[in-house]
DNA sequence: TCCATCCTTTGCATTCCTGCACAGACCCCC
DNA sequence: GGGGGTCTGTGCAGGAATGCAAAGGATGGA
C-alpha cells in the first residue's frame, strides 16, 4: 500500500474537490485525479463519489477516513518527534488550566510530554479565575469553553462530559457553582432549574464541590473526569440532561508561532485528543 | 513530508541493513539507499549511523523511531478498514481469555471491535481452565504466558504488571492462587515464598480473589489491571518484586489465516496494544 | 436563455524515480 | 593469507509519475 495516496484521499475528503485538494498539496489536479482513481483501483473500492460539483465521500466510508486521519495524527507525531531530534527546544512553556483539569486529566500527560522534549520546562498552573480566557499569565490555555477568543488562537481536544454526583444520603440539597465555571453550559442549566433557596453551598472548584458532595452535604455537578473516579460518590441517572463541553487548547495569537510553544501545544493536543473518550463519562459515552 | 519514506526507514530500522530493507520491501537496494539518504537531507538530520556493515541506529533517534512505529500501526489500521468496507466480512469469531481480562479489560474493546465490523459477531468466553493454551475451543485466545506453544500463533499485545493487594485492616494472611493461573511467575514467587501454613484462602480466579482480600480474609497476588481499580482495596508497595508478565493474542496455526479471524484477531491486537500502558499499575509504571 | 465559473477528465512533453549492473570495502571462515 | 559472501555506493537506461494545456460538462445567476 503506497501511504502518500493516503494524503491525497484525505485531502480530498476534506475539500471535497480535486481541485482544492490540488491547490491545499500543492500539486496539478490532474495528479491528484490520478492518485485518487489510482488508490482506489488498486484496491476494487470506491472511496468517493464523483459528481460535477466535486468529490463526495461514499457512503459507509467514515471508518476508512476515521483510520486515516489517526494515520494522519501519527504522521504530526513523527514531524514533532523529528522536530525535537533536530532542534532540541529549550526553555520555559506555561500551561495554565482550571484546578480540576489539572487535577485529572493533565499530569500524566505533561510528565509524558517532558519525558519527551528533554531541555524544555513545562510549568503547570490551576487558575479558576481567568477561565474567560482573555487575560492569562500563561503560555498555553486548556480551558472549557463554547467559543475561543478573538485574541486566542487553538483547537478542540475532545469534550467534557458532566454529571449529577452525590455521597450516598446526601440527595437532599444541591452545591452551587460560582465564579467562571460558572457559565459552562451545566453550570447555567442548573442556576435555571434549581431554585437559589435549595442550595447548601457554593464554590468556584469543581474540586471543593467534589468534597462537599463526598461529606453529604449535597448533590452537585461535576465533570464525568471528577466524579467518575470517587468511590466515595455514585452518579445520578438521568439528573440533568446530557450536556458536553468542548475542551480548547489554545495560546495568544502573538505566541503561536514560537517554536517551543507551538511543538507544547501540538504535543498537549495530540495526547488530550488520544485521553479524551472517557471525559464524557460512564453514561453520556 | 513524504509518507513513504517513513517506510523505507522503518524497514531499515528493523532489518540493520539497506539490503536487507530491500529484499522486505521488493526493491532494488539502491532505491532504498536514495530514499533514506533523500529523506535525511530534506530533514538535516541523520537518523541513521553508517557502517560497512550496515546501518544502524543513531543515538537519540529512538523517540523518532518510536513515532514511526506508531504510524505504521496506524496503516495498518486503515488496512483493516479498508478490508472491512471491501469485503464485510459475516459470521462468528469466538474469543476465550481468563475471567480476569474477561472482565477488566476485554468488554469495552470488543464492543468497539463489534461496531467497527458489523456482520461480524465476536464472542467472549471467560475460561480459567485452558489457560495452557493447548486445548482451545475457540478461534482466539488472549493469554498470559511467557512462550507460546507450537500450535499456536501469535503476537504480544503488551505486558501485565501484578501486586498484592489487601483490604485496609486485612493484611495478616495471605490468599494462594490453584489451577493454571498458579504458572505465571507472580504466583510461583508466591508459592516459593509463603509458606502454606500462612495461607488462608485458595481460588483459580484473580476475581473471587479479589473478593476475599476486600472481606478482609488477606493479602492477594492480584493483576494491577484487577487489583487497581478496587477501591476496597490498596495496593501493598515492596510486597513483591516488579513481576510482568507477557498477554499474548494467538490463534490456532491452521485457523490463522480464515479471514474473519484474521480480521479480529488484528484489530483485537491493536486495540489491546493502545490500551496497555495501563496494565503496569500505578507503581511498576 | 445565455454566460461565467468551477469542476473533472484526457493527451503530451518533461522530469523524476526505479531497476540493473558493476565497483569497492569489509567480515568470516577455511 | 586468501576466497566466498554480504554489504554500501554509483553510472546508465527504461519507465512511471508529474505538470501543462485544452476539452467536456454541470451549475447558478443575470
Amino acid at each position: 500500500m503506497d501511504w502518500d495516496d493516503i494524503q491525497f484521499v484525505l485531502a480530498v475528503a476534506r475539500e471535497g474537490s480535486l481541485s482544492g485538494a490540488a491547490r491545499v498539496l500543492g500539486v496539478n489536479h490532474a495528479t491528484v485525479l490520478r492518485r485518487v482513481t489510482g488508490f482506489e483501483q488498486k484496491l476494487g473500492l470506491a472511496i468517493f463519489e464523483r459528481t460535477a460539483r466535486g468529490y463526495r465521500l461514499a457512503p459507509h466510508r467514515a471508518r476508512v477516513l476515521a483510520a486515516m486521519q489517526a494515520m494522519e495524527e501519527a504522521a504530526l507525531g513523527v514531524g514533532r518527534a523529528l522536530t525535537v531530534a533536530r532542534a532540541p527546544l529549550a526553555g520555559l512553556v506555561r500551561v495554565t488550566s482550571t484546578d480540576s483539569i489539572c487535577q485529572a486529566i493533565l499530569p500524566p500527560i505533561i510528565a509524558r510530554l517532558q519525558a519527551e522534549a528533554e531541555g524544555l520546562r513545562i510549568e503547570l498552573s490551576a487558575q479558576n479565575q481567568h477561565a474567560d480566557l482573555a487575560r492569562m499569565d500563561a503560555d498555553i490555555a486548556v480551558r472549557p469553553a463554547e467559543a475561543l477568543p478573538d485574541e486566542l488562537v487553538g483547537e478542540v481536544a475532545g469534550r467534557l462530559g458532566f454529571g449529577v454526583y452525590a455521597a450516598p444520603g446526601g440527595e437532599a440539597g444541591w452545591l452551587g457553582l460560582s465564579g467562571p465555571i460558572a457559565r459552562v453550559r451545566a453550570a447555567r442549566w442548573m442556576a435555571e432549574t434549581i431554585p437559589q433557596a435549595n442550595i447548601a453551598g457554593w464554590s468556584d472548584s469543581f474540586l471543593v464541590l467534589r468534597e462537599m458532595a463526598a461529606a453529604g452535604q449535597g448533590r452537585a455537578v461535576l465533570p464525568c473526569v471528577i466524579g467518575d473516579g470517587d468511590p466515595r460518590l455514585a452518579r445520578l441517572a438521568g439528573a440533568m440532561p446530557e450536556m458536553n463541553v468542548d475542551l480548547w487548547v489554545a495560546s495568544h495569537a502573538d505566541m503561536v508561532d514560537v517554536p517551543r510553544i507551538r511543538l507544547v501545544r501540538e504535543m498537549l493536543l495530540a495526547a488530550l485528543r488520544q485521553d479524551s473518550p472517557r471525559w464524557l463519562g460512564q453514561i453520556n459515552g
